[in-house]
DNA sequence: CGACACATGTAACACGTTACATGATTTG
DNA sequence: CAAATCATGTAACGTGTTACATGTGTCG
């Protein structure tokens, strides 16, 4: 439910062909979101289908353009506020979760591979932060983006290192793992 | 690619029913990932039909056991990197990044709206937090995920409304009011 | 008996993604 | 002319998701 969204925004300035769609998607997100052709055509097959999108054909060349039921529809999806009910599946959670499921040290170096892969992964996006010109506003937030996530999974690690060595019992205090704890 | 792997985790310990792997998908994930029992099964099919998982029947009930090639998939998985190439495609992402395209205020207004949303979401967590005895270890990582999640959320819209501000102020003398930026 | 958990599955549909095929027009 | 860009599409496949159908066993 995203690309969907995306061309619809793309046709509010205006009606556009199918592949005026991936150029201006492209520049939208910072060049960094590559399209494929093909899908923005069956993805506007898909909001034709659903009458959010209508188009005028000449000469086998289609201008698309939004619907009111199309602007109604982008509406809500631009003022939809975010829920956690059900929570979003992530997956570097369920690795986490599952590595632990398995057991807790397979839990602990799975958290310790990822937060190193993620540490340089961050790295790598502040140098690249110095080495551009800032292209783009658009970019330049998709790169924002990409290093808040990054700082955010690296605290989530942190804290499921902290919980599952305080929940393994500390050397000599603790008698048994506590059920329900 | 979450849920494939996720069973793929849950057959380490030894065989399982598909409808087994159904409640301990839930219950390792802190009962806040329901998982159709369908779903499942199809999952199922697929894994055998790659070769991950294979099974013994008898009286019409199977019982799944993972493969080698299942562990050498589900290892490469647990011990893959995450990379930003190409970078996840996130929803809040391009809601804000199509907002702007649109025009700058409209940007503003959703970034706004986000904002407020986030921040209710938050401070519902946090009662949640207070509230609950914390059932399990799974339950409390995820709840410290959404959290962890939504402040990188809160940074981000903040890192863009600035962005924002800064760029349509007046040309010829621009201020950078951004901190780390 | 009725309700519920256990157990298995199919059908249909959603979106995302890639590879492939076709042709017109522009430009070096 | 050749290559790139503009423009449109189809086919095939992947996962995720829901609704629905079926049957056994158990417990009150």
């Amino acid at each position: 439910m995203a690309v969907r969204e995306g061309l619809l925004a793309l046709l509010i300035p205006g009606e556009r062909y199918g592949y005026q769609l991936k150029t201006e998607f492209e520049s939208a997100t910072g060049g960094v979101w590559s399209l494929n052709v093909g899908q923005v055509y069956t993805t506007l097959d898909r909001l034709h289908r659903d009458g959010l999108v209508d188009f005028a054909e000449s000469d086998g060349q289609k201008l698309y353009h939004i619907t009111a039921a199309g602007r109604q529809e982008l509406g809500n999806w631009w003022h939809a506020l975010p829920s956690d009910d059900p929570p979003p599946r992530d997956e570097l959670m369920l690795k986490v979760l599952m590595a632990i499921e398995r057991d807790r040290s397979h839990g602990l170096t799975v958290i310790t591979e990822q937060r190193t892969a993620i540490h340089r992964l961050l790295q790598l996006q502040r140098r690249r932060r110095n080495d551009d010109g800032h292209s783009s506003v658009a970019a330049s937030l998709v790169h924002d983006s990409i290093v808040v996530r990054a700082e955010a999974d690296l605290r989530w690690l942190d804290i499921c290192e902290a919980k599952l060595l305080s929940e393994s019992a500390p050397a000599g205090r603790v008698a048994h793992p506590l059920p329900g704890g």
